[in-house]
DNA sequence: CTAGGGTTAG
């Protein structure tokens, strides 16, 4: 403890390395010497002790502070704004800046970024135009912080256009006006318009321009489109910069490997990178399980136990997925019982996951128990789940039970629609599948293409059920004629028994005869080197006979070929699904 | 001193 002597300076100097080591046992001694002491009301240390407890997530205490302390200055206002803004509590801050307007003191270039920020975490506009407003008004809207702080506001508002707009009237930029634009872009899906942003960044010196959080965005876009050359290039970035050793850029980078399917390269980054944050093993156990590499996923999580990282709710979800990947019931229902040890309450995704499983088990009724148990409404995705798993299993019953629950629930997504009115049409029940799809049409919602892409080098070849705008069509059918006949002689026989009736006539037919994963891989057989997997993306579910087709291909052609289906990758090598047959 | 940005799932 200090010698009694010492003044409330030395105090705030102890207290901001308490702070910077988040050390709340040591902190809160030193909080009672300060009261004993009485420097509790002499502004310095109550502004210190405020943003203490907001750094060791006690934001409660800041407040209580806040509240006994007589001559609150814009300053103090500020710290238990930010204390509530950290911590994960937007209403209260936003609620105590506008108290603040109210004892008439104006937002500045330190109250108004927090605001924005809560502002951000509630993404709500009304209030995202007021503080546009304030910062005009009163707060220095030139500067850094608070330029930044509004791009970064409009862009998790969704309204990127506003965000631009700020962007491009602030006189001095820095990473995080750049960044903030960057993943506000990505998170839109406005891929085009991120990477020509980062190409802008980069042809300024990138010091000041390109940092962790900007690359991982960055990577963030290549990933969710697929772009693996490019990934690989702002990989090579990221290493030059020495950024590949953040936990986030390294997390995209395991994301990105494994989404473009190749896994071997996501342990790569996970092994060189030796401090892991919760969410770089999150990102290492979801490659593992979309790539059902089982063992490995469950011995990671062990892993990660014992070196002291405790598991949330999305760990679980990878179990749960990797589980049901392989179809492995009962250890799936071991992890759904563990989560509640780990005082993790289950969520819908997690249910779904669980119905999931049971549901591609064959277990339907156990799956429609697990429904029932749930504390919450069943969402679109939990029935979405059974209803896999009537079709994987053709038990129509059970499908049309299932169909008019979504159906009852009014809107739904594009995803499933087409599952829905197959289901009725399967049944029989036509007057309910015709109306499915007209209330479908009347949403606006099309049936998604379903599309593969195969990249080669630098060229991204994209194909689509009975596609024939590929410049090699002709030799692409040719070898798909070829491989049809080896295949068969093979002992292949299409099976149609897993589709439920299309109601679109002779789609049916087309679908297996001409699907776009066997027009994709027939392509990768003509061009790619012998020593490569094949790799297959998809952005849609594909089921049943592609399997086996895929099957009987590695087969007759000795290639290993990895399809990702959604994101379930599957490896096919010598006639066999290696990674569980269970699709 | 008090202030702004990110990762991982679906």
């Amino acid at each position: 403890m200090l010698p009694p002597q010492s003044d409330c300076r030395d105090i705030c100097k102890v207290l901001v390395c308490l702070t910077h080591s988040r050390l709340l046992p040591k902190g809160l001694q030193l909080h009672a010497y300060v009261i004993k002491l009485g420097f509790e009301t002499l502004p310095l240390v109550c502004h210190h002790l405020i943003n203490f407890y907001s750094k060791t997530n006690l934001p409660h205490s800041s407040h209580k502070l806040f509240d006994s302390f007589p001559q609150k200055s814009a300053t103090t206002w500020s710290s238990v704004i930010s204390a509530f803004a950290q911590n994960d509590l937007p209403h209260l801050a936003l609620r105590f800046f506008r108290r603040m307007l109210r004892h008439g003191l104006l937002p500045d270039d330190h109250t108004l970024p927090t605001a924005t920020k809560s502002c951000a975490a509630l993404s709500s506009l009304p209030t995202a135009h007021s503080l546009h407003a304030l910062a005009l008004k009163s707060a220095n809207h030139f500067d850094v912080f608070v330029g930044s702080s509004l791009v970064d506001m409009y862009a998790k508002c969704g309204e990127i256009n506003n965000a631009r707009k700020v962007f491009d009237e602030m006189p001095h930029k820095n990473v995080v006006s750049w960044s903030g634009l960057i993943y506000g872009y990505s998170q839109l899906g406005l891929d085009e318009e991120a990477l020509n942003l980062f190409k802008c960044a980069l042809q300024q010196d990138y010091d000041i321009r390109v940092n962790d959080f900007t690359l991982s965005s960055v990577l963030r876009v290549c990933s969710a489109s697929t772009l693996f050359e490019l990934g690989k290039q702002v990989h090579g970035l990221c290493f030059k910069t020495s950024f590949d050793s953040s936990c986030f850029v390294a997390s995209s980078l395991i994301s990105l490997y494994s989404k473009c399917g190749v896994v071997e390269g996501g342990y790569k980054v996970f092994e060189e990178v030796k401090v892991r944050n919760l969410g770089m093993w999150n990102a290492m156990l979801i490659a593992c399980a979309q790539h059902a590499h089982t063992g490995k996923t469950f011995e990671l999580f062990e892993e990660m136990g014992s070196v002291g990282v405790k598991p949330n709710f999305i760990t679980f979800l990878c179990l749960l997925y990797a589980c049901s990947h392989a179809g492995l019931v009962e250890r799936g229902k071991h992890y759904f019982g563990l989560m509640k040890e780990h005082g993790i309450e289950p969520g819908s995704q997690h249910y779904a996951t669980m119905v999931d499983l049971l549901g591609r088990a064959g277990k339907l009724d156990e799956a429609f128990r697990v429904i029932e148990g749930m504390p919450m409404e069943p969402t679109e995705s939990v029935w979405g789940a059974l209803l896999t798993g009537c079709r994987i299993h053709g038990n129509t019953e059970w499908a049309s039970f299932v169909a008019d629950r979504i159906f009852e629930m009014g809107a739904v997504s594009s995803g499933i629609n087409v599952l829905l009115s197959n289901a009725y049409a399967a049944a029989g029940r036509w007057e309910e599948a015709a109306r499915a799809r007209k209330m479908l049409r009347d949403q606006g919602i099309k049936k998604e293409t379903g599309l593969s892409w195969v990249e080669e080098g630098n060229r991204v070849h994209t194909f689509a059920a009975g596609d024939r705008s590929h410049g090699k069509t002709k030799e692409i059918y040719e070898k798909l004629e070829e491989l049809g006949e080896k295949i068969a002689k093979a002992g292949y026989v299409a099976d149609t028994s897993f589709v439920l009736k299309e109601v679109d006539g002779d789609e049916k037919s087309q679908t297996i005869r001409y699907h776009s994963e066997r027009l994709a891989i027939a392509f990768g057989l003509i061009t790619f080197p012998q020593e490569r997997p094949i790799r297959v993306m998809k952005n849609l579910r594909v089921c049943g006979d592609c399997h086996t087709a895929i099957k009987f291909i590695s087969k007759c052609t000795g290639r290993v070929i990895i399809v990702r289906d959604n994101n379930r990758f599957h490896r096919f090598e010598e006639g066999k699904c290696t990674c569980g047959d269970y699709w």
